[in-house]
DNA sequence: TTTAAACCATAGTATTTTTGTAGGTTTACA
DNA sequence: TGTAAACCTACAAAAATACTATGGTTTAAA
């Protein structure tokens, strides 16, 4: 039960375009040097992030990225949601689970329900503004 | 980001064992028939909850596994860490973590630490007692 | 003493996911 | 028109996952 580097890549990402001037289109190059992750590697997890909306981008010379919205406006929920897809914790519980035979009788199934619902009730309470604002330890986060 | 089969067919183990009388030995074999599970790949999950003292198991003919204590006793999150080790959701929370170079200065590890926290703290308030009444909605787990 | 069970080891394997790399095309600014 | 950037497609190495196979040793109840 691991979330991968490109999910946190892709906060890292964010975080620094959210540290920038709003109208201020920053090149993947800059990026990547700034975080130490390739450039090619960089090109994939900010695709989803364009796709999705979450982030502009100008090309041509002198283009690069930058936010489509204001810090506040972004939850990191929405953000690993762009890179993952669904964020569950089980196959079970994916929008388009085959119908398990067992479901009406399994014990657990509600369990799972709750970890999800605890998950993304936690993620969609961080926004990118909370995360902008220096490093900060754990405790900060602390319901 | 997903909890792997062991993990769910673990609490499916414990939840078959739960709805069992107290001092009956239940035998693999068993459980295989009735969750679809190969005996030996139960064998691979059951030794590590055996090895962590979550059941008692008594060798030879008419010998089985039986949990250790009251199902009220076991909470979610024990007997998915007896599978998984730490049930932390990056590298970097994990308590042999490499020093990151970039620790000092990260704007997302109070994040994950949140996260952390709010996984943990679920899994904790739901006791296998919890799982064995009959199987129930997500709804019943929502806080 | 037969039998059924845990226990132990170890290996193999197929599949999927993760974590990247490589090379080219299109766009737009100066 | 040169240049720097996004954009697109494909490939590939490594690791993790999810098993199966094999074959035994030890234990204890009937």
């Amino acid at each position: 039960m691991k979330f991968s580097t490109k999910d946190r890549y892709a906060l890292r990402l964010m975080v620094e375009l959210a540290n920038r001037a709003p109208d201020e289109f920053v090149p993947l190059k800059e990026i990547s040097e700034h975080q130490d992750i390739s450039l090619k590697y960089l090109e994939q997890i900010m695709t989803p992030l364009s796709r999705a909306g979450l982030v502009v981008s100008g090309r041509g010379s002198q283009g690069g990225y930058r936010l489509a919205r204001l810090p506040v406006q972004y939850t990191a929920g929405e953000i690993l949601r762009a890179i993952e897809g669904e964020l569950v914790p089980i196959p079970c519980l994916e929008n388009n689970a085959a119908d398990c035979p067992r479901r009406g009788e399994c014990y657990t199934l509600g369990f799972w329900s709750g970890l999800n619902d605890a998950i993304n009730r936690y993620v969609d309470s961080v926004t990118l503004e909370d995360l902008r604002q220096q490093p900060l330890g754990a405790d900060d986060y602390s319901i």
